[in-house]
Order: C-alpha cells, then structure tokens, then sequence
RNA sequence: CGGGGUGUAGCGUAGUCCGGUUAUCGCGCCACGUUUGGGACGUGGAGGCCGCAGGUUCGAAUCCUGCCACCCCGACCA
C-alpha cells in the first residue's frame, strides 16, 4: 500500500486511481479493458446490491435471468437498438479450439452458423422471450429484473467508470398501458434517486435525456446525473420508456380487456459498477476512501491495542465483548485482532478503506471507562464511557450519514450556475460543475455547444421552468437544461 | 484511431543521452530478536529472460529495426 495519495489538484484521474488501488478496491485485468473486483471493493458493491434489490422488492419487481449470449439475428430486430450499438459489440464466431505448429488455434471447422453477440444490455433476448410469456392482459405487468454482466467494447476505459465488462442490474419490464409504464419508468428513477441519496449519501439531479442522448430504442430516457469532485457530472443511473418499440420489433401482442389485439408496453433500467465510480468521486479525499455508513461493509472497526500477551487478553475479552454488542445491535462491526499488524498500521488501513468509525481499545481505556472514538469523515477523535457505547455509535453513523450528504450537496449548489451570456457560459463550463441554461431545443445547437465547450446537456429538468432564449442561437427556449463536461 | 509517455524483483524506481566489473535504491516478503496509544527497529536472507523478437558489437538494460503491453490527453462512449 502506497503511504501517500496523490493530491487531487495535482491530477484527477490519477488521484481517482490511487484511491481505488490503495483502498483495495480493484485492479486492471489481464484482460484489456476489464477489471479485477477484489473482494473489498466486491463487498461494498455487495452492499449496493442488496439494498438496491430490496427496494426493487419493495416495488413488486422479481429476479430472473437470462442468457449472455444473444443470436445476431435477435440483436437487429430494432433498428436504432442495433445503431446505437453495433460499433462496441464482442462476436462469438467460433466454438472450439485446436492445436497446431502454432500452438492452440481457433478451429475454422468450428463456426457457428450464426454468430452469437455477447450481451451489451438484454431488450432483445429478454423481449423474444416475453413474446412466449406473454398472450393476454392477465399476464401483465411483468416486473423483471436481472442482476448481470454485460461487454461493451469501449475505446478507452478507466476502473469502475468504464470498463469492457461490468456488473449492473436490469430492469425489463412490460405492461398493458402506455400510462403504466412511464408510471414504471418514473417510479425506477425515483427509486434510483433515493438510492443514491439515502444509501450512497450521493445528491443527483432529475430529469429527460435529449433526443441524442436518448438510449438506443427508447422514446425516453429519464436520468440522475450527478456532480464529482472534480466539477464533472456522471451519469449514475437511467430508466427508458421504450414505447412499443421492442413489443413491435419482437412481436409481442396480448389480448386487452376488450379483447383485441394490442401491443406491449415497455421500459428498461439500469445502474452499474459505475456507482462505485461516483461513490468514490463524491466522498472520497487525499486520505483515501470515505464511505456512507448506510453502504460501508464494516460501519465500525475495532483495533485493540496492547502489550505483550497478559495485556491482550484482558483488552481482547473487553473488546469481544464489545464486538457482540455492536453485532447484536445490527451494527457491522469488524473485530481486528491480528498481531501481524501494530495499531498505527491498521489505524491507516481502516482510514485508506473508508471505514466510518473506528473504536480503539487499550489498558488505558479499560481503567478509565472511556472508549476512545474516531471518525473517518472528519477525522475527530472523542471519548465515551461504555455504558452509552451502541447510542454514541448509532448516533454517530447517522451523523456521518448526514454530514456526507449534506457536504455533497453543498458541493453540489455551489458548483451549480445560471447563465445568460455565452461567453460566462464557456468560463463557467471550463471551471466545472452543472450550467443551467437556455437551449432552443434543437439537436443542432446541442451539437455545436459540445464541439465549441465539450459540455452536454446532462439533462431536462422535469419541473417546468421559466422561458427564455437559447444561449447560443438566441431562439425562444421553454426552459433551462443542466449542461456539463460529463464522464 | 491520432498525439505524448512508460515498460528493470510483488510494488515504486536509479542506471539508458555517452555500451564495459557481480544491475541501484526504497517499500514489501522470509527468519530470529526486541517492539505494539498514529504507517516500529536491528541483524541476516530470498527474490531479475532489464516487455518480446531480431540486428550491430569482443561486449547490450543502454545503440538500431520491428512488434507487444500499459498509462495520460484527444476522438469514441444508449
């Protein structure tokens, strides 16, 4: 473990790279492009997971789960499916291998008929299977999510943020009204924005994408987009109204009350290790990793400290039995009592790892009654007798909780402009953080402001806002966007 | 795919311009001992196809050619 982070301003990236290397949180594969999730950094992934799926749940949506591979055939059904995504596509051509002079090659006699397209997001197969599920409004809705890998096969990559493999969940849903399911589409993305807030302790705007920003297939695209240190946004989470596009191209029909034929109605959601990305360029600092204690997979360590073995077992009873009271108390609590390692050590490790409090225990403490506490957010120490222990903890895990998102927030406004002027817009675009600002509505504009300040319109706000005109082609405009460089 | 950079022990590196003993240093690792309230110390030890392949040379980590990989900045990214 390196001892010291590079400092942000010195570079971004490479600061974002040492926090998930030193936390242990991932590293590059052998495979290019594709990550190792190491089993820290899997464990707070897990924590998303669960409590995600928990609220999916709560919201009548089951698991199931389909195949990684998808026929070509399947793949081509939806025209602007296939156009958004033909261009980072990894191809199953062959399914067996030989030896020769060369060493193990791949067998031509073994090509598949058909190739055979490694999942880059699910509508497809998932849509021709519910052509089989599906024959009359009684079958509907269906709430299905899918917990999975998917391959994209970016150009550049970076750890969590954009890999050529990555971990996500995907909601596919289908329904008998059209009102249903952007009912569903906006029920997801609150579901994701309470997400991110409560757990994550991560502020997120709501809104629409633009039609060029729109997801390949989808009518529309709702999003949260978020704002990283750094003063760019990341897109952390999306739920597409897909319309009837996907029940047309797969022909999925059932019979209505009525009793006629009618098309379904769909939508798909998603978020991926992605979060982690955000989740690490929101909290983190030059210390390493901070995490919100709703979503750390250890909210409290405990180091003991002593000397030599008659010490240590009088300070590891009294630690044992703390550990069981905080475990009792549905506190995740990790009991670190390795002699390999001093105090100093883990004090450091725990701190590079994020973990919100530490609790540290020597002879001293046992004398005095008092537990010495740390937080990892603010780096205070304090002090409490045992008896008011577990209420200190559960008081201070909500704190830090608050205090995280409440930091974040702050952030989050003062790195938030209303601009009038293009050239303001163009200073304050280049500085970071979210713009709000007119835009005529026109693909053609959006394009231009990208090329001339690299910003994109992150997202249409949902709440109708004030007119005005737009800040480049000064046409009439219903209201403001947020503009961003993005992730 | 363009521009730039880097490949030397598990990690980080010196040496490369200007070829020449046994390839440098730190961290980590192993053993023993002393340590343990903020990244311990001492002594001893192990660990190298110097990215790969060719070439030049008495001699190559160092020079030449080709290739590969990774990183950064762009382009790309529902």
């Amino acid at each position: 473990m390196a001892k010291n982070i590079t400092k942000k301003t010195i570079n971004y990236s490479q600061w974002y790279n040492d926090i998930v290397l030193n936390a242990d949180l991932a590293e590059t594969s052998a495979v290019r492009g594709c990550m190792v999730i190491k089993p820290y950094g899997f464990s707070i992934w897990e924590r998303l997971q669960s409590e995600l799926d928990k609220m999916f749940k709560n919201t009548g949506h089951m698991n199931a789960y389909f195949p990684l591979f998808i026929p070509k055939s399947f793949f081509s059904k939806e025209a602007n499916h296939v156009d958004g995504f033909a261009k980072e596509c990894a191809v199953v051509t062959h399914y067996r291998l030989k030896n020769s002079d060369s060493g193990i090659i791949v067998d031509e006699e073994a090509k598949l008929e058909e190739e055979l397209i490694v999942r880059p997001t699910s509508e497809t197969i998932i849509w021709d299977t519910y052509k089989k599920w599906i024959q009359s409004y009684r079958d509907l809705p269906i709430l299905v999510n899918q917990w999975a890998n998917v391959v994209r096969w970016e150009m550049r990559t970076r750890l969590f943020l954009r890999t050529a493999e990555f971990l996500w969940q995907e909601g596919h849903t289908a329904h008998e009204t059209k009102e249903e399911a952007l009912e569903e589409t906006e029920l997801i993305l609150n579901v994701y924005a309470d997400f991110l807030e409560k757990f994550m302790a991560i502020p997120v705007i709501k809104g629409r994408k633009t039609e060029s920003e729109r997801f390949a297939g989808a009518l529309d695209t709702y999003c949260i987009e978020a704002l990283m240190q750094d003063g760019k946004a990341l897109q952390a989470g999306t739920s597409h109204f897909l319309g009837q596009n996907f029940s047309k191209a797969f022909d999925v029909k059932f019979t209505n009350k009525a009793g006629k034929l009618e098309h379904v109605w769909a939508t798909s959601w998603g978020v991926s290790t992605r979060l982690m990305g955000a989740l690490i360029m929101t909290h983190s600092d030059d210390q390493g990793l901070v995490l919100p204690p709703n979503l750390a997979p250890f909210q409290v360590v405990i180091v003991p400290i002593y000397k030599g073995q008659g010490e240590f077992e009088i300070v590891d009873k009294f630690c044992c039995k703390i550990f069981k009271n905080l475990q009792n108390s549905e506190i995740r609590v990790k009991y670190d009592k390795r002699d390999s390692f001093k105090p100093g050590w883990k004090f450091n490790e725990y701190e590079v790892k994020g973990v919100p409090i530490r609790i540290s225990i020597g002879m001293r403490d046992i004398k005095e009654n008092s537990i010495e506490i740390f937080r990892r957010d603010t780096f205070e120490k304090s002090k409490c007798v045992d008896s008011q222990l577990i209420n200190t903890i559960l008081q201070l895990l909500k704190e830090i909780q608050d205090n995280l998102y409440k930091k974040a927030n702050i952030f989050l406004e003062n790195n938030t402009y209303i601009v009038d002027d293009f050239d303001d817009f163009k200073k304050k675009i280049k500085s970071g953080g979210f713009v709000l600002a007119h835009w005529d509505g026109t693909s053609k504009t959006e394009k231009e402001i990208k090329k001339l300040t690299k910003a994109t319109i992150r997202c249409i706000p949902f709440s109708p806002g004030q007119k005005g005109k737009c800040i480049l082609s000064g046409k009439s405009s219903e209201k403001r966007v947020f503009f961003a460089k993005a992730y």
